[in-house]
RNA sequence: ACGCCUGUAGCUCAGUUGGAUAGAGCAGCGGACUUCUAAUCCGCAGGUCAGAGGUUCGAAUCCUCUCAGGCGUGCCA
């Protein structure tokens, strides 16, 4: 059923452009139709779009079918004029009509105003997080969790049905490390004895089992002259690794003191998880353990060589001709071992299965950094082969790596920004700067007493955090400079924080909350006001393409021009908000502030930021 | 070696299904506070869009090559 718009009059009035400029080229014999864009600048137009790919198409002059367009299309409703240019054509928007269309919204379904523009409502789960119970969450960690959240919560907003996954990677030969580690130097300690947050506890003896493991080596390749590979000693002469790998064979096979040592550590490291994850905001509808779906998709491949699709290799091993997915690859992978053990695809295969099966998604995204994008194209391709259609519905939102100035984080060389530190340290720096303007007697800093500095300083210190890395678009890696992270001035949640308390500072000193009245949008005709109709007006289309896109990058960039633009209005001594002697023009001003500040509450919370009524 | 990604102002980034004059922030310089909250605003300056070809009415955007950086090409995850 079509639900796009309905009821909702600034979709509606999306509607009524996009229809007029589709019906005008339909009608002028164009088939591939073009959209109207925000033209350059006003004395242009509002809207806009060009000609020539449709003269291309009919074999016609731009200009000639320019004219012809903007003869067809009808004004008298949101559209005001139309006028060509240079082989465009462009749009004029009736702002009276606009700023009662988006204002009647705004102060009617509040912050969601611009909720709900799919046109096919769907189901999307989104995998994100997907920790190892090894050690604790570091600033990759941070860039995922806020990706996953932030596509979840964009998704729900266009209207989509969203089951949010995490899928703990809670077994395997890295957790055995650790336990053993445990075992030789844990003395039996417990992160309430030794007063640590869980995660951390057992991280120490992630790193220690590293450390002790690098000693050997050195030791063993002193002793005999040689230098071999970590790998290659690992799995050979170390002793450390013999006794790792006997760890995980005796879990394997169920052993009860190793499953019960397991249960242990994993619970206080998921505990930890838990506290970060309620910080961050982070929220998931299913947890699922890899020690529970490691033998997952055995199956699958087993049938997919009843199908033909796999083939069984002369050493019993089970692969795949990777050609069958891509021409251009060459090679196999192999998905079940010669000894018929699972690797990570063959369990990834029956996750996925799994989940269709359960949730019936129509996406499946799958938030994992860029390194696994060959990991992921090859079991896309397999679902494919395994249940036609499957492997289309599925999309890896592959994220770069956040570098250090000093280069890749490593996690065992201790060169990783741990995200509890990284969040402490920012509201550190935070309660630092409320406590400063405090000092300086600013009016709203004053008489905040523990609690509510503490709140401040925690929704200053996120809103900081979250906006530099929703700054980058996924695809990109960037590199954390704490020096600009910390920075609160300039394009940074801070600042969106800060235009959004004056927002409510304008409405708790008109003294009451406005409502829309209609009569009072005549009166806001000043181009900075206009402005900010328009930029509210917009976000329904940001909305649909950072959706789409799967990159709410472009949703803080939303917010930080609306704050901008805002800011602007604000500083205008000229003309004056609340202060303004006209009791009238007054409440007008008030009511389009007010209307700002939902939306910037609105957009900032997809981010997954906490407003602040004063800062 | 091959594959994928990236390269835009001094720095960090937008803009890339080809469209109108390439935009922000930071840093720099100069202004605006008896504040509707100066965590703000205004102005100035800053560009061979990595380089070279090509496609066309039009290229930061598409194609080819080159250069630089990152990642990947496991019976690891």
């Amino acid at each position: 059923m079509e639900v796009r718009g309905m009821g909702n009059r600034v979709h509606e009035a999306w509607k009524e452009i996009r229809d007029e400029v589709l019906r005008s080229q339909r009608e002028t014999g164009v088939t591939e139709p073009v959209e109207a864009v925000k033209a350059p600048n006003e004395e242009l137009g509002h809207l806009g779009f060009p000609a020539f790919s449709l003269a291309r198409q009919l074999r016609r002059n731009p200009n000639d079918i320019a004219a012809e367009l903007a003869g067809r299309i009808r004004t008298g409703g949101i559209l005001r004029s139309v006028t060509t240019a240079k082989g465009y054509v462009n749009l004029f928007l009736d702002e009276e009509r606009l700023a009662n269309t988006v204002l009647a919204e705004i102060f009617e379904s509040q912050e969601r105003f611009a909720a709900g523009g799919a046109a096919v409502p769907g189901t999307w789960l989104v995998e994100y997080s997907s920790p190892n119970t090894n050690k604790p969450l570091h600033l990759g960690h941070i860039r995922n969790n806020l990706l996953g959240m932030g596509v979840s919560r964009l998704a729900e907003y266009y209207g989509h049905n969203v089951v949010k996954v995490n899928l703990v990677n809670d077994r395997g030969i890295h957790i055995c490390k650790t336990m053993l580690a445990y075992g030789k130097w844990g003395a039996g300690s417990t992160p309430q004895s030794a007063g640590v947050k869980g995660d951390h506890f057992v991280g120490e003896f992630y790193v220690r089992f590293d450390r002790e493991f690098r000693k050997e080596l050195a030791a063993y390749a002193e002793a005999t002259g040689t230098r071999p590979e970590e790998d290659g000693f690992f799995n050979g002469p170390s002793n450390l690794g013999r006794e790792a790998r006997d760890l995980l064979l005796k879990w394997e096979q169920g052993d009860p003191q190793t499953l019960s040592l397991w249960k242990r550590m994993n619970e206080w490291v998921l505990d930890g998880f838990r506290k970060t994850y309620e910080r961050m905001g982070c929220r998931f509808d299913l947890t699922q353990f890899e020690s529970d779906t490691w033998r997952f998709g055995r199956q699958l491949v087993e049938e997919g060589v009843e199908k033909g699709v796999f083939s069984q290799r002369e050493d019993g091993a089970v692969v795949l001709d990777v050609a069958r997915i891509d021409p251009a690859l060459s090679g196999e992978k192999v998905l079940l071992r010669s000894d018929g053990t699972s690797v990570y695809m063959t369990q990834d295969i029956g996750t996925a299965a799994r989940r269709v099966d359960q949730f019936f998604p129509d996406r499946l995204i799958y938030v994992v950094g860029d390194e696994q994008n060959y990991h992921f194209k090859l079991l896309f391709g397999i679902l494919d082969l395994l249940r036609p259609g499957t492997g289309q519905r599925c999309h890896h939102l592959a994220y770069g790596m956040v570098r250090l100035p000093e280069g890749r984080m490593k996690s065992r060389e201790g060169t990783v920004v741990d995200a509890d530190d990284l969040m402490d340290e920012l509201h550190a720096l935070a309660r630092e700067e409320v406590l400063t303007r405090a000092r300086e007697g600013h009016a709203h800093a004053g008489g905040v007493d523990d609690r509510e500095l503490g709140e401040r300083s925690e929704r200053i210190a996120q809103a900081a955090l979250k906006f530099f890395v929703f700054r980058f678009t996924p695809k990109k890696s960037f590199e954390y400079d704490p020096k600009q992270s910390i920075d609160f001035a300039g394009q940074t949640g801070p600042y969106c924080l800060y235009a959004y308390a004056r927002t409510r500072s304008l409405v708790r000193k008109s003294g009451t909350e406005p409502r829309f009245d209609a009569t009072l949008v005549p009166l806001l005709a000043l181009p900075s006001e206009r402005v900010l109709v328009r930029q509210l007006f917009e976000l329904p289309l940001v909305v649909e393409k950072s959706a789409e896109t799967l990159d709410p990058s472009k949703i803080a960039e939303y917010a930080f021009n609306l704050a901008a633009s805002f800011a602007r209005m604000f500083n205008d001594r000229d003309y004056p908000i609340v202060t303004c002697e006209e009791a009238r023009l007054r409440s007008a001003r008030v009511m389009l502030a007010a209307g700002v500040g939902i939306t910037l509450k609105t957009t900032l919370g997809l981010l997954g930021i906490d407003v602040l009524e004063e800062m």
